[in-house]
DNA sequence: AATAATATTTAGACAAATCTAAAAATATGT
DNA sequence: ACATATTTTTAGATTTGTCTAAATATTATT
């Protein structure tokens, strides 16, 4: 497997490709940052191999061997996250780019280590969830902060844009995965919300609440 | 600068192309196990971009840049293989494979960070010393002990062969840097020696001792 | 000094991964 | 349904790193 091949495993089962769904040659050069006709090779290639299946001008879906391989990689970028965050002092917002090149190491030993040193976590630093070395894993429960009511109350345990931006933005702010979040009030306007967390009160705009995932009780 | 490029740099600095000596292709071309062709088309990559001088049929030196940059890769290999040993309980013979592609991982942050997790190690799990982050290092003193006289006694500080079975046959003998070995007599028919280490008294071959390194009181 | 052996370079080919531009298939709108 | 827009594929080119085979330079031997 190449890097390249790798990347574009990962990148489908990022589209959905694992749940027999048709994934766009276009949605996958988008997601790639590379032009469709790079896309159609690769996926010629890819089926050549059996990781995945391809129909001229439908679209790809992964195989079982195909979900296989993208779950491996998703599982040692997301353990290097954690690695580099409760390990090496990085911020959240600096772990994903080094991930990039750390889940292209081949080693199964070493990213079984790693995750023994980390105590086999079950979520990354951006709250999603870490495959075990068999290829499972839960989606946990949660939902936006922008779809609770007024009076509800959730525990954020994950974000949607995981840009450094954004992550640094929550920071400035004191907003982390663990803190529990009180809705108090919610403007009709522009739906911006008016909301208690960890003490505090503050008012954050919908594009926030809706970049933000809640676990409620 | 890509993983060959990389690899090229190491390679020729190993070679010493540092003391402004000419390495010949051919050598490269061994040390890599590539052809000279490709060592050919590469020398004159690398001197283009100023990280080696090239003459046609003499040979390669590397340019200041290209030292610091050979040994900014050294650096980072041999700190990745004491962090395998140290933190993740890999042994020594197991550590250059990964150390191989860990050494191109390009984040300075990550690398000092690791140098401090380990508290700035000076050598690697084989001896051999670690560049500063600023390209410093010193050999230490240090001699085959195959060539210590009878009755010399010295530390066990490195190996010449770093080879996955010569490693493993130091384990079987548990023979170990650190430890002291006294030489009690020496083979005038094979130059075998019959040594005293930690307490425990051994036979071992002149291709045994020709490949430890000790340092002597 | 001429010849033979060795080392190095050049020329041309190939595989991987990408791109642009043109052609073909599919989807959309009236 | 048919013209138009969009998506996808194909054809051909490019870059990087490699190879083989032939040509050239250097070194060693007589
Ligand atoms: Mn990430
Ligand atoms: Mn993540
Ligand atoms: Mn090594
Ligand atoms: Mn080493």
């Amino acid at each position: 497997m190449t890097r390249s091949e790798e990347n574009y495993l990962k990148a489908i089962f990022h589209l959905g490709g694992q749940n027999s769904k048709l994934i766009a040659t276009n949605a996958i050069a988008e997601q790639m940052e590379t032009k469709p006709s790079s896309v159609t090779d690769m996926a010629k290639k890819l089926a050549e191999k059996g990781l995945l299946h391809y129909k001229r001008y439908q679209g790809v879906t992964l195989t079982p061997m195909g979900v296989k391989t993208a779950l491996a990689i998703i599982r040692k970028h997301r353990l290097w996250e954690v690695f580099l965050v409760k390990k090496l002092d990085f911020t959240w917002d600096e772990v994903h780019e080094v991930a990039e090149q750390l889940e292209h190491i081949k080693s199964e030993k070493l990213i079984d280590k790693i995750d023994a040193l980390l105590e086999y976590p079950k979520f990354d630093p951006h709250g999603d969830p870490i495959p075990t070395k068999t290829g499972e894993f839960q989606e946990r429960a949660k939902q936006l902060l922008s779809e609770l009511p007024i009076a509800a109350q959730g525990v954020c345990v994950g974000v949607k844009d995981t840009s450094s931006t954004f992550l640094k933005f929550l920071d400035k702010n004191s907003i982390a995965l663990g803190n529990t979040i009180h809705i108090l009030d919610k403007e009709d306007f522009d739906n911006s919300l008016h909301i208690q967390i960890e003490g505090r009160e503050l008012q954050i705009s919908n594009q926030i609440a809706s970049n933000l995932y809640v676990k409620t009780a």
